[in-house]
DNA sequence: GTTTGCTTCCATCAAATGATGGAAAACATA
DNA sequence: TATGTTTTCCATCATTTGATGGAAGCAAAC
């Protein structure tokens, strides 16, 4: 419909995008409930009414920045897997883990939302897209073929198993690939209680972290796909 | 001082005993501010004034649930290195894993705590003791050595070099034991999030997270001992 | 039975917080 | 400039929340 409101609400100097810009950061360091209205717009330099004019309640922000987040972290992650495409297993794993530690290093509030939302108990639905993203990352790490279809072989399997669905993740590929993405997460997240802990400047902080991701995490599946090739 | 009025109060049946337990427990699902005073009292079966008169304010309940755990969470590692001791590092890992992962999934608001604490800004300094353990675990796994002193070869080096304390742990070694200990912290905090989207039963669950856990966890560390035995 | 000290609850407060109505301001357009 | 629309702010509400004072309950000591 109102196409000149649409477009302006999209441009990022917008009120309404500076607001979730904000909002973003602020829900981020301290979670929902630890973020008051008042935090946001007291940050944007205007009154609550007009963040209330512009994104409703409070709850509509958050979602907001919730579903704000998964886009840019979806377009992210299709970014990698553009670059280590074709690569072997253990370099596709090192860039992808330089390259998405660099990520969220340079935009915490995103590890620190995604690791709220695991943990706090909440009850919105905002979020069909993590599933998505860890089947997605699955498939391009080679952990689950690729719209592998039982069906078309066994065309009498019931409907609905989750087996023989176009898209199927297998658990344990799931939760390896989770395994992955949280303890990058973590270490962004809990900069302000780990760096002090070892003792290190920001720039040290950041290459251990990626060191020591590299040298825990890569090894595991390494091995294994050595291993599956041999037999 | 008044004796029978400190046991009555580590009495797990006693009412200070009791409110602490819930606050455990709710402050877990739902972090600091996203918990308020009534409902720990209404879980409890008791009156707010009933809470405030045993433990104070909101955040001293707080800092005690952190202690509780601080406490508990560090018999436990006690407990653990008696069982592994001596055993070769894979086997000392994979029992590490298994018992930890059934003990945080037993307790789960533990996991949560302390999740919490590493995201959420904060400015209490009731925690000396995580450094520590990690400390602990970095020499029981054997990633720092036990009571390296420097100044004994080297007298006259630099009293305040970190590295020349008596316990002294290089920041590789925290973070690697942070990685590893974070891993199970989230599958235990995320299971609400992670367990629809693997589609198991919660025994199923925890099995397939153990099975995770010790193939993303284990191979880079024993993979890098036989290498330095090697050498 | 009375006293004493600890525990619990009821009533209530003050501050913080999410939210809104309506006036003023800013902006665009004819 | 006049007119209509959008945006912003001020004043104000109703709830929620942390916190307290004081009365009532209760048990052991005297």
């Amino acid at each position: 419909m109102a196409t000149p409101l649409e477009k302006a609400h999209k441009d990022p100097e917008s009120m309404k995008a500076r607001i979730l810009a904000v909002a973003c950061r602020i829900f981020g360091e301290y979670g929902f409930h630890g973020t008051t209205t008042r935090m946001i717009a007291q940050e944007v330099g205007i009154d609550i009414s007009t963040l209330h004019y512009h994104w409703g309640e409070k709850k509509d922000l958050y979602e907001a920045v919730i579903l704000d987040i998964n886009k840019d972290l979806g377009q992210k992650l299709i970014d990698v897997e553009k670059i280590i495409h074709g690569l072997p297993l253990g370099e596709r794993m090192a860039i992808a883990i330089d390259t998405m530690t660099d990520y969220f290093f340079a935009r915490p509030e995103i590890s620190n939302i995604m690791l709220f939302r695991y943990i706090a108990k909440t009850r919105d639905n905002v979020d069909l897209r993590v599933p998505e993203f860890t089947a997605d990352i699955a498939r391009s790490m080679g952990l689950a073929k690729k719209s592998f279809n039982l069906a078309d072989s066994m065309p009498d399997s019931r409907v609905n198993s989750a087996a023989n669905l176009p898209n199927y993740t297998p658990p344990r590929a799931m939760l390896e690939v989770l395994a992955v993405m949280n303890a990058i997460h973590n270490f962004i997240s809990g900069e302000n209680f780990f760096r002090p802990m070892v003792n290190l400047e920001r720039e040290e902080y950041i290459k251990a972290v990626k060191e020591t991701l590299k040298f825990v995490l890569i090894p595991a599946f390494v091995q294994r796909e050595g291993e599956t090739r041999q037999s």
